[in-house]
DNA sequence: AGGCGTACAGCAAGCGCTTTCTTTCTGCTT
DNA sequence: AAGCAGAAAGAAAGCGCTTGCTGTACGCCT
């Protein structure tokens, strides 16, 4: 049915071993040879058989990308940014198509999508976003990478917390993002505008970065004389508000939050999305920003500089990040010695957030 | 190096064929030699090769679906939606790894990935985002996919306008989004509230559905009398303003509407990224919304419901469409009659928009 | 002029799986 | 008791490609 190197050959009047070097290129072939079988390839408009080829060269042309949510633009902008680099001229020999893989932060369906990746003897594989912070389920997921670094796959952690594979030499590939020095100077940013009573709205209590950012935010707190164990910092626990990374998550923990009654001036959202839904919620109670509650986010999403106000929020860039760890699981470019290295993020302040109206410092 | 059948065989006693037939179950295996062989593949660790399987039975685990920028939510949510269908229980039998193609809108990047895909035998191909409008792009795009529907591809377009394969039997399957009644309708919302001095800022020039929603504004401004060779109409296109698809061609289109001087009371994005952009340059030029320039935008992409003010849009189920996608590529549902279904879309009004400060009527 | 290195091109052996065809056995029928 | 259907398992032929090895010319050396 579909044209095989074989048709090519015989229109050539070649061999197939023939047809097979010119298109690949490793090995001296006459030019006259050469010409004529690129012709008889362009005239019977050959496509090689990927799967047969990567039988029989052990190589593959797929390189997996996990992320928790596709339609969410902090996965969307890596994704991207690593597909560019990942699929350059992607028809010249070496670039790779992208296998996005959508967990929806499925430990289950991580797991599931590194057996196929596996299944398919992926060129490599990203892993994105924070990891679940669980014993069995970051044990599963070590067993797996480990297999598949066992069988030549190159793999890069994304945004996730440095993890070492058994009896491996020094930790995998990782792109670190700096959430808890993100996060400190956040909320020293607000401390610093003369906030004092904070609120806080978390991400999903699984996921790691929930815990590098709130712990950031804490450090701030703590630099500040107001650490759980001071007068000032006795009701911490309650200016806290466990939700998840989308925006209803924000908007129930913002109602949740004043429902406390705690005279919070500010809140802190685990990320720009559920920023929205923070303030969407205050909006909702009739309270304006920053006039009333000043609100910050993090990540830098694209909509949140055009907010209205504009979101003040922790910048990480993700572009970069997504461009490296591209180049990093194409081995176009070598590890960071120790194989681990930060991402810095950057504090972006804008009109979200004020001092507080009343000053209660 | 890795696992094979072979040595999977070998363990359990039995042959290859016989594992090869436990483990598609489309065979009668005894049940004693079923459980041994299950139990070799689970000491083993036992993961198939992916090439192997697709070259010898001629299948493959693959879908690809092009959209035109993984970053931006309208495609992110077509393939969200898309993934959980065709990867459903990804690890069941007929779950497909979805392969996201980048392809920036560039008509080149659309052709190779297509080409990739056809390298890699993929099972089905999912085409979103409107067409680029180009006989020869379009003509070369057609002979792709017809090849690639000749050996066996499943072929869906969503979001396109349809195509007819040549000496093919009708259409290719089309989720056809109805930009144009949805523009419509949206104009005819504005011009309701009193409107008269409409802008109108485009998508990119050559994608169609740039095309089909201006004609749909038209189709309302005509509905009214206002049509280009009526009086009203004069300088109706003076109104409309080139873009693009993102934030930053709203910006710079916006100000060189204001810069004409038009006394426009309302501006119609291409979508609501675009309707981003046009929002930040009113504001920069000190104009409120919508208290001095209504403004609406297209898609009702999440963000859209929480900004301030709320963006009146139309809404594209996206969603809903993307499962319907991967649906129709899997072949779990038959194709609509005729190939074609359109998508219907729905106002939705929010507070971007209102009478016009001063009724010029 | 004989021999040898070199540059090409072909042969053929897989890569790891699926699947057709065949064989082997068991259990029935007549 | 002979024969046969049917179930279960094996043998082996590919799927379409890559690649190590083996030819076969040619041009060059001494």
């Amino acid at each position: 049915m579909a044209v095989t190197l074989a048709d090519v050959a015989a229109r050539a009047g070649v061999s197939s071993a023939t047809v097979s070097r010119v298109l690949n290129g490793n090995y001296p072939v006459a030019g006259s040879t050469r010409e004529r079988v690129q012709r008889a390839v362009a005239e019977l408009d050959y496509v090689v058989n990927g799967q047969a080829r990567a039988l029989a060269a052990a190589t593959s042309d797929l390189v997996g990308v996990l992320v928790n949510d596709v339609a969410d633009p902090f996965f969307g902008l890596i994704a991207s940014a690593l597909q560019a680099e990942v699929g350059v001229g992607a028809a010249e020999p070496g670039g790779k198509l992208t296998v996005v893989c959508n967990t929806g932060g499925s430990p289950e369906a991580e797991l599931t999508y590194l057996t196929l990746l596996e299944r398919q003897r992926a060129a490599g594989v990203v892993l994105t976003g924070g990891a679940v912070d669980s014993p069995a389920h970051s044990e599963a997921v070590t067993a797996r990478l480990a297999r598949l670094a066992a069988s030549g796959t190159r793999i890069v952690l994304c945004g996730r917390p440095p993890l070492t594979l058994p009896g491996d030499s020094g930790p995998l590939t990782t792109l670190a993002f700096d959430n808890h020095g993100g996060a400190r100077r956040l909320t020293e940013h607000l401390l610093s505008l003369g906030h004092r009573r904070i609120g806080y709205v978390t991400g999903p209590a699984e996921r790691s970065t929930t815990g590098h950012r709130l712990a950031g935010h804490r450090a701030a707190l703590e630099g500040h004389g107001m650490g759980p164990g001071t007068e000032a910092g006795a009701d911490a626990d309650q200016l806290i508000v466990h939700g998840g990374y989308d925006r209803d998550a924000g908007f129930d923990a913002t109602l949740e939050l004043l429902r406390r009654d705690l005279g919070v001036t500010a809140i802190v959202a685990a990320n720009d999305t559920v920023a929205l839904g923070v303030c969407a919620a205050l909006r909702d109670r009739g309270l304006s920003i920053p006039g009333d509650v000043s609100v910050a986010g993090f990540d830098d999403l694209p909509f949140s500089a055009d907010a209205s106000p504009a979101l003040t929020t922790v910048r990480i860039p993700l572009q970069e990040a997504g461009a490296r760890a591209g180049r990093l699981v194409m081995g176009r470019i070598t590890p960071p010695p120790g194989g681990v290295a930060t991402i810095t993020t950057e504090l972006m302040v804008r009109g979200s957030t004020a001092p507080p109206a009343t000053g209660r410092s």
